[in-house]
DNA sequence: TTGAAAGCGCTAACAA
DNA sequence: TTGTTAGCGCTTTCAA
């Protein structure tokens, strides 16, 4: 600790514990108890160590009190997508209950090829208290580092079998059959089905293996030429409906397992007069608060985005204080919203 | 260096760089270079320190890195409200720009009535590379900190007279005459206005300004009854359109600072079989995705939403590595989109 | 209630 | 090309 002034440039914010304890005229150590751990100082350390820190705008480091204590306030969220708005709502209710203590660290892959397993391991290097996955740990490597970090992991939006660490959500499986059934017993028999590309996501292939698995039960052939993977968005949603329309013109009903596809291809009906669910029959996912005052309202699948999120935070901080906790699988469910669409 | 395996507890990842020079059979040191600057090292070297951290699946701590480098790869973010979607597109502008060498960290107020200065103080604590701002620093005390900080910080949304770093957006006060102006030339005289809690809201504010200095140049007298301040949200655009209505059966147009509550009065229209725009105009902001597909479509403001983030991650980038750098103010523009609502 | 010493896991500067 | 030494700015431990 000696040549505190030396020659080293200094960097970041000049002001250091030490300065504060100087006007103070206390040690750096009754600075740090006297932010920390404000009943364990006497109140005239307390009122002159906030007068120095406020004087100075003295910010602490959490960069180094965290190396010192061997744990950080940090909270990774792996996110895949930082534009959908589903996972924006999960992130406040994370937020919201995780508390002020807590950051967020966010990252999402750069590029659809890159796997988990980098943004994984780079927030893991900041040592964060907890991570959230919106989604599921995919590549065996992955599951490697995250074991092997021994933080608190809540993979979130799938309830899987084999989670890394707690897993909450529904089961898009369920959700995508359920929503295939409703469509088969209001009598529509040739079902298309819009979903992200699988490739890269568990819960689009979920509910595609729901959606196969309704047409199994009620015999009906599968026409893989109404299954569609396409990027999320309202144009998508236009033209893979007419596509869809375009291989078969008979088509009955699709089942988009995003709102805004279905909402796309809905705005896309009322413009070309195409009568929803006369003409065809439109089913979304996800509730998005739109859904209910389009025309015709939309038939959807509610999932408890917020909710997820909030159950998240909980989690994470009974784990992080060590309290008891529930289960490491909440199904939160899902429910099929009727409304005028289908 | 002593006491390597002593009694204190090791948290974290218990594997450390000592451990894999130990198993590499080279130095710390050497280990550091291999992982950081690989060409400094020898191949043979290089090669036995990867394979020593693929064995022990070492992740470098970045917390550690970082204090001891004196800087680090964390770039803060200020976010109004996380569910807000338009933040979410400049996000994404950011995080494509920025690269995969920096991670965002993300911050938002508990509550409307904390301050800019706690997040941004509890960001700061992090010794963030840089911090961007969505919207505008309120608080002198947030000034003060952010000032003696002396980190690059962008302000994002509003071209702001004095801001702290750099602005990069567009005229919101300008924006709001325009799209006022538009309605006016259209002929409509009683012209309503709906936009987010000025008290906390610049943007909004600067709108509003916007909306009463196009009145005045017209020399149409201001409607206060007219005028809503509410929460986003397609719900509250309905009811706030039902309110106009009621206080004023003449209205002719009215002017949304944000394109959900356009969309929901425009849906609310739909169902009610009111006519857009023959009975009433209506006039969105942002120009979302949907706006161009429903019927009529909306006729709405077009900022540069990704755009922004993107450029504030250029300008970082730039100020990061020390390359020379434009403007600190950047006006990326608006533009009136216009489509059938008005 | 306060302080001094040791060191968190790494990088920078310098030496070999 | 590799290694050694001295900290980064704090917290923990232990002593006063």
């Amino acid at each position: 600790m000696a040549l505190k002034g030396g020659t080293r440039a200094r960097r970041w914010n000049p002001v250091r514990m030490e300065d504060v304890a100087q006007r103070a005229g206390v040690s750096l150590m009754t600075v740090s108890r006297a932010i920390r751990l404000p009943h364990t100082v006497s109140e005239g350390t307390r009122a002159k160590v906030e007068a120095a820190r406020a004087e100075l705008s003295y910010v602490g480091s959490a960069i180094a009190g965290q190396l010192a204590a061997g744990r950080t306030r940090l909270v990774g969220v792996v996110l895949p997508d930082l534009r959908n708005a589903a996972f924006a709502l999960a992130m406040q209710g994370l937020s919201d209950t995780l508390g002020r203590e807590f950051e967020l660290v966010v990252a999402s892959p750069h590029g659809a090829e890159e796997g988990d397993e980098h943004v994984i391991r780079s927030l893991l290097g900041y040592r964060p208290a907890a991570l959230v996955i919106h989604g599921n740990v995919r590549s065996r490597e992955a599951r490697k580092i995250l074991v092997s970090s021994e933080i608190p992991v809540v993979e979130m939006g799938s309830l899987l079998r084999r989670p890394v660490g707690c897993s909450i959500g529904y089961s898009n499986r369920e959700a995508g059959e359920a929503a295939t059934e409703y469509l088969l017993a209001k009598g529509h028999r040739t079902v298309g089905f819009v979903c992200a590309p699988m490739r890269y996501n568990e819960r689009a292939k979920e509910r595609w293996h729901g959606y196969r698995a309704a047409l199994k039960r009620r015999g009906i052939a599968p026409r893989p030429d109404l299954e569609l993977e396409i990027e999320l968005g309202y144009r998508r949603g236009e033209e893979a409906f007419k596509l869809l329309r375009k291989r078969e013109r008979g088509i009955d009903a699709v089942f988009f397992t995003g709102d805004a596809w279905a909402l796309g291809a809905l705005f896309y009906c009322q413009r070309q007069g195409i009568e929803v669910p006369r003409d065809v029959a439109l089913m979304g996912f996800d509730d998005q608060e739109q859904a209910a005052l389009v025309v015709p309202a939309l038939t959807t699948v509610r999932v408890p985005r917020y909710e997820m999120g909030a159950q998240a935070g909980r989690v994470l901080r009974a784990r992080l204080m060590d309290l008891p906790h529930g289960d490491t699988q909440i199904d939160l469910g899902f429910e099929i919203i009727e409304r005028s669409s289908a």
